[in-house]
DNA sequence: CACCTGACATAAT
DNA sequence: AATTATGCCAGGT
């Protein structure tokens, strides 16, 4: 059996400003790690990857800067990637050669 | 486009 | 408790 993960006061951070992020729009984690007072995206992208809150938290809607997908958590293969980039576009954001397409999507804290 | 450095948190030693 | 290594990065050279 594994041991939980409790999640920190910064992964909370994280995943509230996740949270907030409407459907159809995307934000980076350099704009997440701003809003929660970090100047580290990876400390953000690392709450994220972990992930206790699944689905409840679009992790996938978080891409990295220069408006690209960036990874994935466990991005083995880049399949996960590509079901990603689906459910975006079903949410409206539209990607191109796995990079954002309308930085109009971007969403703004 | 490739490489290295910087900043922050977690897990492991 | 401290140090080391790593991680969905970012940014500059």
């Amino acid at each position: 059996m594994k041991p939980e993960r409790p999640p920190t006061a910064f992964e909370l951070k994280v995943y509230e400003a996740t949270r907030r992020i409407p459907r159809g729009k995307v934000s980076t984690y350099r704009l997440i790690g701003k809003s929660i007072k970090c100047d580290s995206s990876q400390a953000v992208g690392q709450a994220l990857r972990r992930n206790p809150f699944a689905p409840q938290v679009p992790c996938h809607r978080v891409i990295a800067s220069s408006l690209t997908i960036g990874g994935f958590f466990g991005e083995r293969k880049g399949t996960e990637i590509k079901r990603k980039l689906k459910l975006l576009g079903v949410e409206g954001v539209r990607f191109v050669d796995g990079k954002l397409a309308d930085p109009d999507c971007l969403h703004r804290f």
